[in-house]
DNA sequence: TTATATATTGCATTCGAATGCAATTTATGG
DNA sequence: CCATAAATTGCATTCGAATGCAATATATAA
């Protein structure tokens, strides 16, 4: 009986599963220790032995484990992303920006999206188990679950976000001063009877926006303006605007809304049910400066975010804290840019 | 001299950083082993011991840490989420779907978003030292990089892409059968003059789209119809309604989008510059059926794509890939669901 | 050329939890 | 009450890479 002739698969290495820094060790005659050294940039390798051990890694196909390599550097390279609700618009262009910079930083993303704030705790019950190096968040957090991380000398950035009166470091976009250009441009365009379309009372955005916009109101002597929470979405704005018109014998002049989503939905609103069309018969203005604002149906007068810059920002920052120990916190405010769209009389 | 009183701070332990498990033991007076049986579920362990363990890792704040246990148990609990271009408007909605589908399986969601696909090998570069335990693509990939999945014994799940041809599970919407869809409808309506605005040429998912709506248009009786490329944003809708009406002396009945966005541009290009509103002068239609849709605006009438059931097949599909090692491949195609708006006279 | 400084390399240990196996305890049966 | 089975527990090792320290090789100075 010949011998079977089975194919012999010459495999470089018999064991299953990824290759190791040993395997590759072995393979090229040198140290475990070489190798990782060869991976670690700045070690004292010689040229020769990085040329040797490239190869060998080349050969086998390896990669290092960057599960391993966090157990013993106790550095994960994972950073915790925070997010309430992925669904508004402005967030996407906020995530896509923060997981490309922190990208070029050899950091990766972990996104953790909440259905609601309310959800927060038991996120972060989620997060602590994997070590992560730094979170940004952009959602509320409570006086004890900051702690919680000062606890645990975790790095914490806020994005839009603030614990008025505690050291926490966040970046932010003005929000009071931005309401406030909105105003500005228009009372000078001549409006007197505003109305504030607000956000949930529970956003601390959406207060200082709110904020914003009455204070300086009242300093320009319009007292008073009424004020009707939404909760930023489309279908809020355009049922404000029925709450409104049932309300007032007279309609306002100009809506200041709490963000660009709801301004759409008060625009379609007022067009659709009361055959009022901005700018003509009502100026509306948003925030944010999401895309859709641009759109030209809408064609938006609002605040843009300088969400590369604050990206930016809110990046380094991290980074910084991450890398140095000594991590003294910082607060970053951005102004907001007056984007003049249609959607109101305006003068700037 | 008295002695100072200083406040004798009692930390329960001593070293910095994390309680290990060992700091439980330690304090529980059991071995570390013990501990580790405590969180695992099903593993066998008594009510007592459990009982003194738990109060002991309660009293020190003792969190498992998720990278030891991934090193080694082999699973790292963390999937991979390929995205291309998050600013889609569609993304978003599946990137947060995903997610928390994700979490109740316990699995973290490492984020991916891609500038271009062009990016992808980069990318996956950065994927692999991970070790994740599965991947979503919502990416194009090459025959090759599919190939490194194998290798690497990785499971991978397509969303709304697929390797023609070759084994790989994926879950996708029937793109031809929703445009055959429209095209039905849009045909009862009379509409005989059809154009189509199709998406990026190398897109897979506006391909079937665009083949979808033509083939059915043959079947019909409607030869070829005009096409023109976009590349899915409000720009370029908005841009080809240009392209369109210089070329044509008379304008087409109905215009076919590949996406929900680019339609909306169009609507908007018509209405704006060339005077022609929907659904009298003209029917537009799109795809996704994505939150702007709905707005009163643009009121479109589109093939909604189940998300929801979408997002949960391919959840649990890769959770079964990596539960099961005996992984066969599937496809799952789910039908859009008709959203008839007031951009189109159509007829269902 | 020899002595000293510098650069490389390997050895052995470490990170924190999981797990096979053996030792021990508890439960069950006769 | 004793023997055997079953359930717990602990011991020792493992996952894969990083790193302090000592050993060796190379470079520089005298």
């Amino acid at each position: 009986m010949p011998e079977k002739t089975q194919p012999k698969v010459v495999s470089i290495k018999s064991g299953k599963g990824p290759v190791t820094s040993y395997d590759v060790a072995r393979h090229a005659g040198v140290s475990q220790s070489a190798v990782s050294r060869c991976f670690k940039p700045g070690a004292s390798v010689s040229t020769k032995m990085r040329e040797r051990v490239m190869k060998a890694a080349e050969e086998l196909g390896y990669e290092p484990n960057a599960i391993a390599r966090s157990l013993i550097s106790g550095r994960s390279n994972l950073v915790a992303v925070l997010i309430s609700n992925l669904t508004n618009l402005y967030y996407p262009e906020v995530l896509a920006e923060l997981t490309q910079r922190f990208s070029a930083h050899g950091v990766r993303v972990l996104l953790f999206a909440l259905k609601s704030e309310a959800d927060v705790s038991e996120t972060l019950q989620q997060i602590w188990p994997y070590r992560v190096d730094g979170v940004i968040a952009a959602t509320e957090l409570s006086p004890e679950q900051v702690g919680e991380f000062e606890k645990r000398e975790v790095p914490l950035v806020f994005y839009n976000r603030h614990l008025t009166g505690s050291p926490v470091s966040s970046v932010c976009c003005d929000q009071e001063d931005g309401a406030r250009q909105l105003v500005n441009g228009l009372y000078r365009a001549g409006h007197r009877k505003f109305v504030i379309f607000a956000g949930p009372p529970e956003s601390v955005v959406g207060v200082e926006r709110k904020t914003g916009a009455i204070e300086r109101l009242e300093e320009l002597g319009v007292e008073d303006p009424a004020v009707f929470n939404g909760d930023y979405s489309y279908e809020s704005g355009y049922a404000l605007v029925g709450n409104l018109m049932n309300k007032k014998a007279s309609p306002p002049d100009a809506v200041i809304c709490a963000n660009d989503v709801m301004a759409i939905g008060a625009l379609d609103a007022f067009r659709v049910n009361h055959g009022l069309t901005a700018p003509d018969d009502i100026s509306v203005v948003g925030f944010d400066g999401v895309g859709p604002s641009h759109w030209k149906s809408y064609n938006l007068t609002t605040i843009r975010q300088p969400v590369r810059r604050m990206t930016e920002a809110a990046v380094n920052m991290l980074m910084e804290m991450i890398e140095e120990s000594d991590s003294s916190n910082e607060k970053r405010v951005f102004s907001g840019m007056l984007q003049a769209g249609g959607s109101a009389r305006f003068i700037n």
